[in-house]
DNA sequence: GTCTATAGAAAGATAGAC
DNA sequence: GTCTATCTTTCTATAGAC
C-alpha cells in the first residue's frame, strides 16, 4: 500500500472522504469502503468479488465479514453515505444563493462537479441502486426524494419570482438532474476538463435552460 | 408463452424489433435476444444467469449455446444492434430536417423518445458497455463515435448559420446527449409521460439550450 | 436443434485457531 | 480482529443421446 504504486490513489481518497464524513468509523472500515467503492465503480456490484474487495483493502477474504455482514451491506453503507453527502452539497448550495438563478447555477454546477470529483461514489449512487435489498432501497429512496424536492423547489421559486420561464416543471427538473447525474457515466479522471470546469459549463447551461427572455 | 401472461410483453416487443431490424435471424434467436435484453436491462449483465435467459426464452440451459457462443456474445449482439438502430434513428432525423434548429430538435427529441421506447436496449447500450470483451468494445465504440459526430455536426452547423450561440461545443454536445441518454436510467413503462411527450420536452429544451437570443 | 446430465470453476459466507 | 481452511451453492459451458 505504498504511495508510489499510484493504483490506489482513488481508493485512498474515498477512504479519506469516508473518514471525514461525519459518521465516525475506524481506519479499517474506511479502507474497506474505499476498496469496495473503487471495485463497484469499476466493475459493478455483481462483477466484484468479496475476495477482490478484501485484497484491495489488504485483508484476507474473511476479513470483510468482521466489519460488514454481507457484500450488500457494504454497498448499502456506500450508497447511504454517498446519497447523504450529495444531498448535503445540494442543500448547502441552495441555501447559500441569493436568487433562484444563483441557486440553480450552483445547484446544477455543484452537483455536476460532485459527480465528476466523486465519480466512483456517483456511479454507485446512480447505477447500483437496484442491487440494494428492498429495506435498504427504501432508506435510500428517502434521500433521493429530498434531492428531487430541492431541485423542484428552486425551479418553482424562479417561476414565482418571474426569473424563470418553464413549460413543464417536472420534466425540466428531471432534465436538469440528468445533466448532472450523467456526468458519472462519462467522466474519467483522464479527460481534459476538470470537475470545476464541468460544473461551470453545466451550471451555465442549466440557467440558460430556464431563464425568461 | 401465452399472450395472456403479460410478463413477456416487452420481451416479445424486443424480439419483434430484432426480427424486423435488417440483419435476418431465426425466430429462436430473436426470442433469445428478447429474453436476454429483458433480463440484462432488469438485473444487469452479471446478475443475469444463462439459465434465466434460457428459461425466459422457453429453452433448456444448454439451448442458448446452439445460437450464441457465450453470454458475452449475446450481450454483444444486443449492444451492436442497439447502437446501430440508435445511430440510424439519429442520422435519419438529422437528414430530414431543413434547419439546424429543426435538426437539433428532432435529434435530441428522437433520441430521448428512443431511450424511453426501447429502454431495455437503451440501458444495455449505455450501461453494459464495460462488460463487452475488448474486441467487441472496439466494434461498438466505432458506432458511438458516429453518434457523437452527428450531434457535434448539427451543433457546428447551427453556430455557422448563426442560429446557435454556443460557448463550449464539446461540453454542450455532451450535455445534449446526457439529456437523452439519462432517460434510459429513469424511464419506466409505469410513468405517466409517454415516450413522445418526453421527446417533445427534451427536444424543446435542447433548442432552448443553444438558440441565440 | 433440443434435450438431460454434469464437469469444472468460482462465488459468498462461516468455523475455529491464534 | 485477523488469519487459514473450507463448506455450500451457483454459475458458465460442454458431452453425448435423440
Amino acid at each position: 500500500m505504498s504511495a508510489t504504486t499510484g493504483t490506489h490513489l482513488s481508493e485512498q481518497s474515498i477512504a479519506r472522504l469516508i473518514e471525514e464524513s461525519g459518521d465516525p468509523t475506524t481506519a479499517t472500515v474506511a479502507r474497506l469502503m474505499g476498496a469496495a467503492a473503487d471495485a463497484f465503480a469499476e466493475k459493478g456490484f455483481h462483477a466484484t468479488t468479496t475476495r477482490d474487495i478484501a485484497s484491495r483493502a489488504g485483508l484476507s477474504p474473511a476479513g470483510v465479514y468482521v466489519h460488514f455482514t454481507s457484500k450488500e451491506d457494504l454497498l448499502f453503507e456506500l450508497s447511504r453515505r454517498g446519497h447523504q453527502t450529495a444531498r448535503d452539497e445540494l442543500v448547502a448550495a441552495a441555501r447559500a444563493a441569493q436568487t433562484p438563478t444563483d441557486a440553480l447555477r450552483s445547484l446544477v454546477g455543484g452537483f455536476s462537479a460532485w459527480h465528476a470529483e466523486h465519480h466512483q461514489l456517483g456511479r454507485i449512487v446512480q447505477y447500483e441502486f437496484r442491487n440494494l435489498s428492498p429495506e435498504h432501497r427504501d432508506t435510500v429512496l428517502e434521500l433521493r426524494r429530498e434531492i428531487d424536492k430541492v431541485v423542484r423547489g428552486v425551479l418553482q421559486d424562479g417561476v414565482d419570482s418571474g426569473e424563470f420561464e418553464v413549460e413543464d416543471i417536472p420534466g425540466t427538473a428531471l432534465a436538469l438532474l440528468s445533466l448532472a447525474v450523467d456526468v458519472a457515466r462519462w467522466y474519467s479522471p483522464e479527460i481534459r476538463r476538470t470537475p470545476e470546469e464541468i460544473g461551470r459549463t453545466n451550471g451555465d447551461l442549466a440557467v440558460r435552460l430556464v431563464t425568461r427572455r
